[in-house]
DNA sequence: GCCGCCATTCTTGCATGCAAGGTTCGGATT
DNA sequence: AATCCGAACCTTGCATGCAAGAATGGCGGC
Protein backbone atom coordinates (compact mmCIF):
# COMPACT_ATOMS: atom_id res chain seq x y z
CA UNK A 1 0.00 0.00 0.00
CA UNK A 2 1.00 3.54 -0.55
CA UNK A 3 3.69 3.54 -3.59
CA UNK A 4 7.15 2.68 -3.09
CA UNK A 5 8.09 6.40 -3.37
CA UNK A 6 7.88 7.95 -6.22
CA UNK A 7 6.25 11.81 -6.59
CA UNK A 8 3.52 11.00 -4.54
CA UNK A 9 0.42 11.94 -6.81
CA UNK A 10 -2.20 13.26 -4.68
CA UNK A 11 -4.59 12.98 -6.79
CA UNK A 12 -7.73 14.96 -5.19
CA UNK A 13 -5.01 18.05 -3.80
CA UNK A 14 -5.49 20.55 -6.55
CA UNK A 15 -9.25 19.70 -6.17
CA UNK A 16 -9.93 19.41 -2.63
CA UNK A 17 -8.07 22.35 -1.66
CA UNK A 18 -4.31 21.15 -0.31
CA UNK A 19 -2.72 24.08 -0.45
CA UNK A 20 0.52 22.80 -1.43
CA UNK A 21 0.40 20.22 -4.48
CA UNK A 22 3.47 18.02 -5.97
CA UNK A 23 6.09 20.37 -4.81
CA UNK A 24 8.85 18.70 -3.33
CA UNK A 25 6.91 17.70 -0.33
CA UNK A 26 8.39 19.87 2.27
CA UNK A 27 8.44 17.45 5.39
CA UNK A 28 5.52 19.18 7.76
CA UNK A 29 2.89 19.22 4.87
CA UNK A 30 1.11 15.81 4.67
CA UNK A 31 -0.87 15.91 8.18
CA UNK A 32 -2.47 19.09 7.43
CA UNK A 33 -3.39 18.30 3.44
CA UNK A 34 -4.40 15.27 4.53
CA UNK A 35 -6.95 16.85 6.98
CA UNK A 36 -7.79 19.70 4.45
CA UNK A 37 -8.63 16.90 1.55
CA UNK A 38 -10.71 15.32 4.15
CA UNK A 39 -12.67 17.67 5.70
CA UNK A 40 -12.96 19.05 1.79
CA UNK A 41 -14.41 15.74 0.94
CA UNK A 42 -16.99 15.64 4.08
CA UNK A 43 -17.71 19.10 3.57
CA UNK A 44 -18.50 19.22 0.13
CA UNK A 45 -19.87 15.76 0.42
CA UNK A 46 -17.36 13.78 -1.26
CA UNK A 47 -17.48 11.44 1.64
CA UNK A 48 -21.30 10.84 2.44
CA UNK A 49 -22.75 11.13 5.57
CA UNK A 50 -23.09 7.95 7.37
CA UNK A 51 -19.92 6.56 4.53
CA UNK A 52 -17.53 4.39 6.61
CA UNK A 53 -14.00 4.98 6.15
CA UNK A 54 -11.09 2.56 5.66
CA UNK A 55 -7.46 3.97 6.49
CA UNK A 56 -6.01 1.64 3.63
CA UNK A 57 -8.44 3.00 1.28
CA UNK A 58 -8.38 6.30 2.49
CA UNK A 59 -4.51 6.31 2.22
CA UNK A 60 -4.67 5.04 -1.30
CA UNK A 61 -7.12 7.61 -1.90
CA UNK A 62 -4.71 10.44 -0.99
CA UNK A 63 -1.53 8.92 -2.05
CA UNK A 64 -0.65 9.25 1.91
CA UNK A 65 0.56 6.42 4.71
CA UNK A 66 -1.31 5.01 7.37
CA UNK A 67 0.24 7.94 10.25
CA UNK A 68 -1.16 10.99 8.63
CA UNK A 69 -4.45 9.56 7.69
CA UNK A 70 -4.54 8.41 11.46
CA UNK A 71 -4.11 12.07 12.86
CA UNK A 72 -6.31 13.36 10.36
CA UNK A 73 -9.04 11.35 11.43
CA UNK A 74 -8.59 12.41 15.19
CA UNK A 75 -8.54 16.26 13.97
CA UNK A 76 -11.66 15.83 12.47
CA UNK A 77 -13.24 13.70 14.50
CA UNK A 78 -12.78 16.44 17.13
CA UNK A 79 -13.97 19.11 14.53
CA UNK A 80 -16.84 16.17 14.79
CA UNK A 81 -16.94 15.52 11.03
CA UNK A 82 -16.18 11.96 11.81
CA UNK A 83 -17.49 9.91 14.41
CA UNK A 84 -14.90 7.31 16.01
CA UNK A 85 -15.54 4.23 17.90
CA UNK A 86 -12.77 2.09 19.14
CA UNK A 87 -11.13 -0.63 17.09
CA UNK A 88 -14.02 0.08 14.79
CA UNK A 89 -14.31 2.56 10.98
CA UNK A 90 -14.84 5.97 11.68
CA UNK A 91 -17.94 7.32 10.25
CA UNK A 92 -18.82 10.60 8.27
CA UNK A 93 -21.30 12.21 10.98
CA UNK A 94 -24.82 11.94 9.93
CA UNK A 95 -26.27 15.26 8.42
CA UNK A 96 -29.81 14.98 10.33
CA UNK A 97 -32.17 17.98 9.91
CA UNK A 98 -32.08 18.11 13.90
CA UNK A 99 -28.10 19.45 13.85
CA UNK A 100 -29.05 21.71 11.44
CA UNK A 101 -31.66 23.08 13.43
CA UNK A 102 -29.22 23.18 16.55
CA UNK A 103 -26.95 24.99 14.12
CA UNK A 104 -29.63 27.75 13.39
CA UNK A 105 -29.78 28.51 17.25
CA UNK A 106 -26.32 27.98 17.75
CA UNK A 107 -24.83 30.34 14.88
CA UNK A 108 -27.53 32.90 14.82
CA UNK A 109 -26.30 33.91 18.54
CA UNK A 110 -23.02 33.55 17.98
CA UNK A 111 -23.13 36.22 14.46
CA UNK A 112 -25.25 38.15 16.51
CA UNK A 113 -22.73 38.52 19.32
CA UNK A 114 -20.36 39.06 16.19
CA UNK A 115 -21.75 41.63 15.11
CA UNK A 116 -22.45 43.47 18.38
CA UNK A 117 -19.06 43.38 19.38
CA UNK A 118 -17.79 44.40 16.55
CA UNK A 119 -19.78 47.37 15.63
CA UNK A 120 -18.65 48.97 18.42
CA UNK A 121 -15.06 49.23 17.81
CA UNK A 122 -14.57 48.58 14.07
CA UNK A 123 -12.86 51.05 12.54
CA UNK A 124 -13.28 53.12 9.13
CA UNK A 125 -10.66 50.76 7.06
CA UNK A 126 -12.68 47.97 8.29
CA UNK A 127 -15.83 48.90 7.64
CA UNK A 128 -14.37 49.77 4.03
CA UNK A 129 -13.44 46.18 4.07
CA UNK A 130 -16.31 44.65 4.47
CA UNK A 131 -17.81 47.01 1.49
CA UNK A 132 -15.30 45.52 -0.44
CA UNK A 133 -16.31 41.98 0.09
CA UNK A 134 -20.20 43.20 -0.52
CA UNK A 135 -19.54 44.53 -3.74
CA UNK A 136 -17.88 40.91 -4.99
CA UNK A 137 -20.74 38.92 -3.31
CA UNK A 138 -22.59 41.61 -5.48
CA UNK A 139 -20.40 41.45 -8.68
CA UNK A 140 -21.10 37.69 -8.30
CA UNK A 141 -24.24 37.52 -8.24
CA UNK A 142 -24.83 39.90 -11.02
CA UNK A 143 -22.68 37.28 -13.11
CA UNK A 144 -24.08 34.22 -11.80
CA UNK A 145 -21.26 33.04 -10.27
CA UNK A 146 -22.45 30.89 -7.34
CA UNK A 147 -18.80 29.67 -6.31
CA UNK A 148 -17.31 32.93 -5.96
CA UNK A 149 -20.20 33.95 -3.80
CA UNK A 150 -19.96 31.53 -1.89
CA UNK A 151 -16.43 32.39 -0.92
CA UNK A 152 -17.20 35.58 -0.62
CA UNK A 153 -19.86 35.24 1.78
CA UNK A 154 -18.11 33.11 3.82
CA UNK A 155 -15.42 36.16 3.91
CA UNK A 156 -17.75 38.86 4.73
CA UNK A 157 -19.32 36.86 7.38
CA UNK A 158 -15.82 35.47 9.05
CA UNK A 159 -14.47 39.30 8.44
CA UNK A 160 -17.22 40.61 10.99
CA UNK A 161 -16.20 38.06 13.14
CA UNK A 162 -11.74 39.07 13.16
CA UNK A 163 -13.62 42.72 13.69
CA UNK A 164 -14.95 41.76 16.82
CA UNK A 165 -11.73 41.30 18.21
CA UNK A 166 -12.33 38.70 20.25
CA UNK A 167 -10.18 35.23 19.48
CA UNK A 168 -12.38 32.61 21.10
CA UNK A 169 -15.58 33.69 18.97
CA UNK A 170 -13.60 33.81 15.85
CA UNK A 171 -12.23 29.91 17.34
CA UNK A 172 -16.17 28.79 18.03
CA UNK A 173 -17.08 30.28 14.64
CA UNK A 174 -14.55 28.46 12.56
CA UNK A 175 -15.29 25.44 13.90
CA UNK A 176 -19.15 25.84 13.98
CA UNK A 177 -18.47 27.27 9.93
CA UNK A 178 -17.60 23.77 8.66
CA UNK A 179 -20.74 22.07 9.71
CA UNK A 180 -22.76 25.76 8.15
CA UNK A 181 -20.79 24.98 4.73
CA UNK A 182 -21.57 21.10 5.03
CA UNK A 183 -25.23 21.19 5.64
CA UNK A 184 -25.23 23.95 2.64
CA UNK A 185 -23.74 21.98 0.42
CA UNK A 186 -26.10 19.25 1.48
CA UNK A 187 -29.12 21.34 0.86
CA UNK A 188 -27.41 22.62 -2.60
CA UNK A 189 -30.04 25.15 -2.83
CA UNK A 190 -28.80 28.82 -2.55
CA UNK A 191 -29.97 30.76 -5.22
CA UNK A 192 -33.64 30.69 -4.20
CA UNK A 193 -32.40 32.96 -1.23
CA UNK A 194 -29.77 34.87 -3.09
CA UNK A 195 -31.42 38.28 -3.75
CA UNK A 196 -32.79 38.86 -0.09
CA UNK A 197 -29.22 37.62 1.17
CA UNK A 198 -27.62 40.37 -0.72
CA UNK A 199 -30.20 43.03 0.76
CA UNK A 200 -29.49 41.48 3.94
CA UNK A 201 -26.14 42.19 3.64
CA UNK A 202 -26.65 45.75 2.40
CA UNK A 203 -28.52 46.49 5.81
CA UNK A 204 -25.58 44.87 8.24
CA UNK A 205 -23.31 46.82 6.29
CA UNK A 206 -25.30 49.83 6.65
CA UNK A 207 -25.86 49.63 10.15
CA UNK A 208 -21.80 48.75 10.75
CA UNK A 209 -21.20 51.85 9.17
CA UNK A 210 -23.57 53.14 11.63
CA UNK A 211 -22.11 51.75 14.58
CA UNK A 212 -25.48 50.75 15.78
CA UNK A 213 -24.57 47.21 17.91
CA UNK A 214 -27.80 46.39 18.66
CA UNK A 215 -29.28 47.00 14.99
CA UNK A 216 -26.19 44.94 13.42
CA UNK A 217 -26.80 42.25 16.21
CA UNK A 218 -30.32 42.14 15.41
CA UNK A 219 -30.02 42.53 11.25
CA UNK A 220 -26.94 39.02 11.92
CA UNK A 221 -29.26 37.26 13.90
CA UNK A 222 -32.11 37.63 12.06
CA UNK A 223 -30.04 37.01 8.33
CA UNK A 224 -28.37 33.58 9.48
CA UNK A 225 -31.58 32.64 10.65
CA UNK A 226 -33.12 33.13 7.63
CA UNK A 227 -30.45 31.41 5.79
CA UNK A 228 -29.97 28.41 7.49
CA UNK A 229 -33.87 27.88 8.08
CA UNK A 230 -33.95 27.25 4.20
CA UNK A 231 -31.06 25.10 4.36
CA UNK A 232 -32.90 23.06 7.04
CA UNK A 233 -36.32 22.89 5.54
CA UNK A 234 -34.30 21.67 1.97
CA UNK A 235 -32.73 18.95 4.42
CA UNK A 236 -35.98 18.43 5.64
CA UNK A 237 -37.53 17.81 2.47
CA UNK A 238 -34.55 15.82 1.13
CA UNK A 239 -34.43 13.49 4.23
CA UNK A 240 -37.81 12.24 3.60
CA UNK A 241 -37.31 11.79 -0.11
CA UNK A 242 -34.23 10.32 -0.21
CA UNK A 243 -35.51 7.32 1.92
CA UNK A 244 -34.44 4.97 -1.03
CA UNK A 245 -32.34 6.88 -3.09
CA UNK A 246 -28.83 7.25 -1.54
CA UNK A 247 -27.17 10.88 -2.08
CA UNK A 248 -24.33 11.01 -4.36
CA UNK A 249 -24.30 13.25 -7.47
CA UNK A 250 -23.96 16.79 -5.13
CA UNK A 251 -21.91 19.12 -7.58
CA UNK A 252 -22.75 22.68 -8.46
CA UNK A 253 -25.80 24.49 -8.49
CA UNK A 254 -28.78 24.63 -10.67
CA UNK A 255 -30.68 27.41 -11.58
CA UNK A 256 -31.06 31.19 -10.73
CA UNK B 1 12.12 5.18 25.43
CA UNK B 2 8.90 3.58 26.93
CA UNK B 3 10.13 0.08 28.43
CA UNK B 4 10.39 -2.85 26.57
CA UNK B 5 6.83 -4.10 27.53
CA UNK B 6 6.63 -4.97 31.75
CA UNK B 7 2.56 -3.65 32.91
CA UNK B 8 3.02 -0.69 31.71
CA UNK B 9 3.19 1.75 35.15
CA UNK B 10 1.73 5.10 33.74
CA UNK B 11 2.24 7.03 37.14
CA UNK B 12 0.29 10.10 36.04
CA UNK B 13 -3.36 8.07 35.49
CA UNK B 14 -4.77 7.90 38.85
CA UNK B 15 -4.08 11.15 39.70
CA UNK B 16 -4.60 12.77 36.21
CA UNK B 17 -8.08 11.27 35.28
CA UNK B 18 -7.43 8.81 32.94
CA UNK B 19 -10.18 6.16 33.52
CA UNK B 20 -8.85 3.19 32.68
CA UNK B 21 -5.81 2.42 34.77
CA UNK B 22 -3.84 -1.23 35.48
CA UNK B 23 -6.55 -3.03 33.94
CA UNK B 24 -5.18 -5.76 31.36
CA UNK B 25 -5.41 -2.97 28.73
CA UNK B 26 -8.29 -2.90 26.24
CA UNK B 27 -6.77 -1.78 23.37
CA UNK B 28 -8.26 1.04 22.09
CA UNK B 29 -7.93 2.51 25.34
CA UNK B 30 -4.06 4.48 25.31
CA UNK B 31 -5.21 6.98 22.82
CA UNK B 32 -8.68 8.35 25.35
CA UNK B 33 -6.74 7.55 28.25
CA UNK B 34 -3.51 10.11 26.90
CA UNK B 35 -5.62 12.81 25.41
CA UNK B 36 -7.25 13.01 29.17
CA UNK B 37 -4.32 12.68 31.15
CA UNK B 38 -2.19 15.21 29.03
CA UNK B 39 -5.67 17.49 28.90
CA UNK B 40 -5.92 17.31 32.67
CA UNK B 41 -1.97 18.05 33.08
CA UNK B 42 -2.78 21.28 30.76
CA UNK B 43 -5.96 22.19 32.18
CA UNK B 44 -4.71 21.92 36.23
CA UNK B 45 -1.63 23.56 35.30
CA UNK B 46 0.89 20.80 36.11
CA UNK B 47 1.62 21.51 32.53
CA UNK B 48 2.40 25.41 32.55
CA UNK B 49 1.17 27.57 29.88
CA UNK B 50 3.76 28.37 27.45
CA UNK B 51 5.84 24.87 28.19
CA UNK B 52 7.16 23.37 24.95
CA UNK B 53 6.10 19.37 24.96
CA UNK B 54 8.80 17.02 23.90
CA UNK B 55 7.46 13.72 22.56
CA UNK B 56 9.88 11.29 23.72
CA UNK B 57 9.45 13.10 27.76
CA UNK B 58 5.74 12.82 27.32
CA UNK B 59 6.29 9.05 26.20
CA UNK B 60 8.32 8.20 29.16
CA UNK B 61 6.36 10.59 31.60
CA UNK B 62 2.76 8.55 30.55
CA UNK B 63 4.63 5.31 29.54
CA UNK B 64 3.32 5.01 26.43
CA UNK B 65 4.83 5.02 22.78
CA UNK B 66 4.97 8.22 20.34
CA UNK B 67 1.77 7.22 18.18
CA UNK B 68 -0.46 7.63 20.73
CA UNK B 69 0.91 10.83 22.08
CA UNK B 70 1.30 12.24 19.14
CA UNK B 71 -2.53 11.55 18.14
CA UNK B 72 -3.39 13.23 21.72
CA UNK B 73 -1.26 15.98 20.35
CA UNK B 74 -3.27 16.54 17.48
CA UNK B 75 -6.58 16.11 19.31
CA UNK B 76 -5.45 18.84 22.17
CA UNK B 77 -4.24 21.44 19.42
CA UNK B 78 -7.44 20.86 17.90
CA UNK B 79 -8.88 21.95 21.48
CA UNK B 80 -7.25 24.67 21.58
CA UNK B 81 -5.06 23.71 24.41
CA UNK B 82 -1.77 23.33 22.48
CA UNK B 83 -0.56 25.14 19.93
CA UNK B 84 1.48 23.64 17.37
CA UNK B 85 4.15 24.57 14.55
CA UNK B 86 5.73 22.51 12.09
CA UNK B 87 8.89 20.51 12.54
CA UNK B 88 8.44 22.23 16.17
CA UNK B 89 7.82 21.20 19.56
CA UNK B 90 3.89 22.01 20.43
CA UNK B 91 3.90 24.36 23.36
CA UNK B 92 0.80 24.65 25.68
CA UNK B 93 -1.40 27.30 25.02
CA UNK B 94 -0.49 30.58 26.36
CA UNK B 95 -3.51 31.72 28.60
CA UNK B 96 -3.25 35.62 28.60
CA UNK B 97 -6.15 37.87 30.48
CA UNK B 98 -7.27 38.71 26.63
CA UNK B 99 -8.35 35.12 26.58
CA UNK B 100 -10.10 34.77 29.61
CA UNK B 101 -11.65 38.48 28.59
CA UNK B 102 -12.71 36.74 25.06
CA UNK B 103 -14.13 33.79 26.87
CA UNK B 104 -16.41 36.07 29.14
CA UNK B 105 -18.50 37.24 26.83
CA UNK B 106 -18.43 34.16 23.95
CA UNK B 107 -19.22 31.95 27.65
CA UNK B 108 -21.72 34.12 29.03
CA UNK B 109 -23.67 33.81 25.81
CA UNK B 110 -23.64 30.39 25.47
CA UNK B 111 -24.54 29.60 28.70
CA UNK B 112 -27.76 32.22 28.56
CA UNK B 113 -28.63 30.62 24.99
CA UNK B 114 -28.64 27.33 26.68
CA UNK B 115 -30.34 28.48 29.63
CA UNK B 116 -33.34 30.36 27.44
CA UNK B 117 -33.66 26.84 25.75
CA UNK B 118 -34.00 24.91 28.51
CA UNK B 119 -36.51 26.90 30.59
CA UNK B 120 -38.95 26.61 27.85
CA UNK B 121 -38.67 23.11 27.45
CA UNK B 122 -37.28 21.76 30.67
CA UNK B 123 -39.14 18.75 32.43
CA UNK B 124 -40.21 18.18 35.89
CA UNK B 125 -37.84 15.64 36.39
CA UNK B 126 -34.56 17.80 35.25
CA UNK B 127 -35.67 20.41 37.22
CA UNK B 128 -35.39 18.00 39.92
CA UNK B 129 -32.09 16.96 39.07
CA UNK B 130 -30.64 20.63 38.53
CA UNK B 131 -32.13 21.03 42.42
CA UNK B 132 -30.24 17.65 43.45
CA UNK B 133 -27.13 19.33 41.63
CA UNK B 134 -27.67 22.74 43.28
CA UNK B 135 -28.14 21.16 47.03
CA UNK B 136 -24.95 18.97 46.44
CA UNK B 137 -23.27 22.40 45.90
CA UNK B 138 -24.45 23.57 49.19
CA UNK B 139 -23.41 20.61 50.86
CA UNK B 140 -19.90 20.86 49.66
CA UNK B 141 -20.10 24.77 50.43
CA UNK B 142 -21.02 24.18 54.18
CA UNK B 143 -18.28 21.52 54.51
CA UNK B 144 -15.67 23.49 52.68
CA UNK B 145 -15.26 21.12 50.04
CA UNK B 146 -14.08 23.17 47.19
CA UNK B 147 -12.91 19.85 44.67
CA UNK B 148 -16.20 19.02 45.26
CA UNK B 149 -18.17 22.17 44.64
CA UNK B 150 -15.84 22.57 41.46
CA UNK B 151 -17.25 18.81 40.13
CA UNK B 152 -21.50 19.90 41.04
CA UNK B 153 -20.80 23.24 39.87
CA UNK B 154 -19.61 22.34 36.48
CA UNK B 155 -22.23 19.41 36.12
CA UNK B 156 -24.40 21.89 37.29
CA UNK B 157 -23.77 24.06 34.14
CA UNK B 158 -23.65 21.51 32.20
CA UNK B 159 -26.94 19.54 33.32
CA UNK B 160 -28.41 22.93 32.07
CA UNK B 161 -26.88 23.20 28.28
CA UNK B 162 -27.68 19.42 28.45
CA UNK B 163 -31.24 20.17 29.01
CA UNK B 164 -31.10 22.82 25.97
CA UNK B 165 -31.54 19.75 23.81
CA UNK B 166 -29.16 21.53 21.77
CA UNK B 167 -26.43 18.98 21.17
CA UNK B 168 -24.59 21.78 19.09
CA UNK B 169 -24.49 24.00 21.60
CA UNK B 170 -22.93 21.16 24.29
CA UNK B 171 -20.50 20.55 21.88
CA UNK B 172 -19.49 23.93 21.92
CA UNK B 173 -19.83 24.37 25.76
CA UNK B 174 -17.89 21.45 25.98
CA UNK B 175 -15.10 22.55 24.17
CA UNK B 176 -15.60 25.95 25.87
CA UNK B 177 -15.10 24.59 29.46
CA UNK B 178 -12.01 23.33 29.45
CA UNK B 179 -10.44 26.25 28.60
CA UNK B 180 -12.66 28.21 30.75
CA UNK B 181 -11.32 25.32 34.03
CA UNK B 182 -8.04 26.16 33.40
CA UNK B 183 -7.97 30.00 33.77
CA UNK B 184 -9.81 28.65 37.12
CA UNK B 185 -7.20 26.58 38.29
CA UNK B 186 -5.13 29.55 37.05
CA UNK B 187 -6.15 32.34 39.57
CA UNK B 188 -7.34 29.56 42.12
CA UNK B 189 -9.55 32.17 44.24
CA UNK B 190 -12.75 30.45 44.47
CA UNK B 191 -13.98 30.88 47.31
CA UNK B 192 -13.93 34.55 46.69
CA UNK B 193 -17.29 34.38 45.39
CA UNK B 194 -18.41 31.03 46.83
CA UNK B 195 -21.66 32.75 48.53
CA UNK B 196 -22.16 34.66 46.00
CA UNK B 197 -22.09 32.12 43.32
CA UNK B 198 -24.45 29.58 45.77
CA UNK B 199 -27.13 32.91 45.55
CA UNK B 200 -26.66 33.35 41.92
CA UNK B 201 -27.26 29.08 41.45
CA UNK B 202 -30.44 29.52 43.74
CA UNK B 203 -31.77 32.44 41.42
CA UNK B 204 -31.19 30.64 38.52
CA UNK B 205 -33.03 27.34 39.98
CA UNK B 206 -35.97 29.04 40.45
CA UNK B 207 -36.42 31.04 37.73
CA UNK B 208 -36.12 27.53 35.82
CA UNK B 209 -38.65 25.86 37.47
CA UNK B 210 -40.80 28.95 36.95
CA UNK B 211 -40.32 28.57 33.08
CA UNK B 212 -39.16 31.90 32.55
CA UNK B 213 -36.27 31.88 29.86
CA UNK B 214 -36.14 35.18 29.86
CA UNK B 215 -35.05 35.49 33.46
CA UNK B 216 -33.04 32.42 33.45
CA UNK B 217 -31.10 33.69 30.63
CA UNK B 218 -30.22 37.13 32.15
CA UNK B 219 -29.59 35.20 35.44
CA UNK B 220 -26.96 32.74 33.46
CA UNK B 221 -25.37 35.64 31.45
CA UNK B 222 -24.55 37.18 34.79
CA UNK B 223 -23.51 34.48 36.81
CA UNK B 224 -21.23 33.29 34.29
CA UNK B 225 -19.90 37.23 34.03
CA UNK B 226 -19.48 37.55 37.45
CA UNK B 227 -17.25 34.55 37.96
CA UNK B 228 -15.23 34.52 35.01
CA UNK B 229 -14.42 38.35 35.79
CA UNK B 230 -12.88 37.23 39.24
CA UNK B 231 -10.89 34.90 37.93
CA UNK B 232 -9.82 37.74 34.90
CA UNK B 233 -9.24 40.26 37.82
CA UNK B 234 -6.72 37.57 39.35
CA UNK B 235 -5.00 36.99 36.09
CA UNK B 236 -4.36 39.89 35.36
CA UNK B 237 -2.19 40.62 38.74
CA UNK B 238 -0.80 37.59 37.94
CA UNK B 239 0.08 38.57 34.93
CA UNK B 240 1.75 41.95 36.11
CA UNK B 241 3.25 40.04 39.33
CA UNK B 242 4.62 37.59 37.32
CA UNK B 243 7.24 39.61 35.14
CA UNK B 244 10.01 38.50 37.07
CA UNK B 245 9.16 35.54 38.96
CA UNK B 246 8.59 32.24 37.18
CA UNK B 247 5.18 30.86 37.33
CA UNK B 248 5.97 28.13 39.64
CA UNK B 249 8.06 24.79 40.32
CA UNK B 250 7.89 23.56 36.22
CA UNK B 251 11.00 22.63 34.84
CA UNK B 252 12.07 25.06 32.29
CA UNK B 253 9.42 27.42 31.60
CA UNK B 254 12.43 30.32 31.19
CA UNK B 255 10.54 33.55 30.40
CA UNK B 256 12.52 36.73 30.27
C1' DG C 1 -33.93 -25.58 6.96
C1' DC C 2 -32.38 -22.41 10.35
C1' DC C 3 -29.41 -20.94 13.94
C1' DG C 4 -25.22 -20.66 16.26
C1' DC C 5 -20.27 -21.40 16.75
C1' DC C 6 -15.57 -21.40 15.17
C1' DA C 7 -11.83 -20.17 12.04
C1' DT C 8 -10.09 -17.20 8.71
C1' DT C 9 -9.43 -12.67 7.20
C1' DC C 10 -9.63 -7.94 7.62
C1' DT C 11 -9.05 -3.59 10.22
C1' DT C 12 -7.54 -0.90 13.58
C1' DG C 13 -4.20 0.17 17.70
C1' DC C 14 0.34 0.60 19.08
C1' DA C 15 5.42 0.50 18.60
C1' DT C 16 9.43 1.62 16.23
C1' DG C 17 12.89 2.68 12.34
C1' DC C 18 14.53 6.07 9.32
C1' DA C 19 15.03 10.50 7.29
C1' DA C 20 14.23 15.59 7.01
C1' DG C 21 14.20 19.75 9.38
C1' DG C 22 15.78 22.32 13.48
C1' DT C 23 18.98 23.50 17.19
C1' DT C 24 23.17 24.23 19.29
C1' DC C 25 27.75 24.74 20.09
C1' DG C 26 32.39 25.38 18.58
C1' DG C 27 35.75 26.96 15.41
C1' DA C 28 37.39 30.04 12.08
C1' DT C 29 37.44 34.52 10.07
C1' DT C 30 37.23 39.45 10.30
C1' DA D 1 35.94 39.94 20.80
C1' DA D 2 32.06 39.40 18.00
C1' DT D 3 30.00 37.17 14.21
C1' DC D 4 29.19 33.95 10.78
C1' DC D 5 29.28 29.27 9.32
C1' DG D 6 29.07 24.37 9.76
C1' DA D 7 28.86 19.90 11.81
C1' DA D 8 27.00 16.99 15.20
C1' DC D 9 23.03 16.14 17.74
C1' DC D 10 18.23 16.41 18.70
C1' DT D 11 13.27 16.41 17.53
C1' DT D 12 9.65 15.74 14.76
C1' DG D 13 7.30 13.69 10.37
C1' DC D 14 6.27 9.71 7.97
C1' DA D 15 6.24 4.72 6.93
C1' DT D 16 5.68 0.20 8.31
C1' DG D 17 5.60 -4.20 11.25
C1' DC D 18 3.11 -6.75 14.48
C1' DA D 19 -0.62 -7.97 17.46
C1' DA D 20 -5.35 -7.50 19.34
C1' DG D 21 -10.30 -6.86 18.33
C1' DA D 22 -14.00 -7.20 14.67
C1' DA D 23 -16.27 -8.97 10.69
C1' DT D 24 -17.35 -12.68 7.73
C1' DG D 25 -18.23 -17.00 5.95
C1' DG D 26 -18.51 -21.89 6.41
C1' DC D 27 -19.54 -25.84 9.02
C1' DG D 28 -21.97 -28.44 12.29
C1' DG D 29 -25.75 -28.98 15.45
C1' DC D 30 -30.56 -28.58 16.44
Amino acid sequence: MTQPLPPPPTPFAALLGADDVGQPRRKGALHSSTVSMLRNMIVTGTLAPGERLNERELCERLGVSRTPVREAIKTLTQEALLLALPNRSPVVAPLDAGETAALIDVVSTIEALAGELAAARISDAEVAELGILHYTMLRHHSLDELPGYFEANRAFHRRIVVCSNNPVLLWVWDQLALRVDRARYASNLWPTRWSKAMAEHAGILAAMAARDPQAVSKAMREHVRNGLSVVLASLERVATTDAAMPPSSQAASSDA
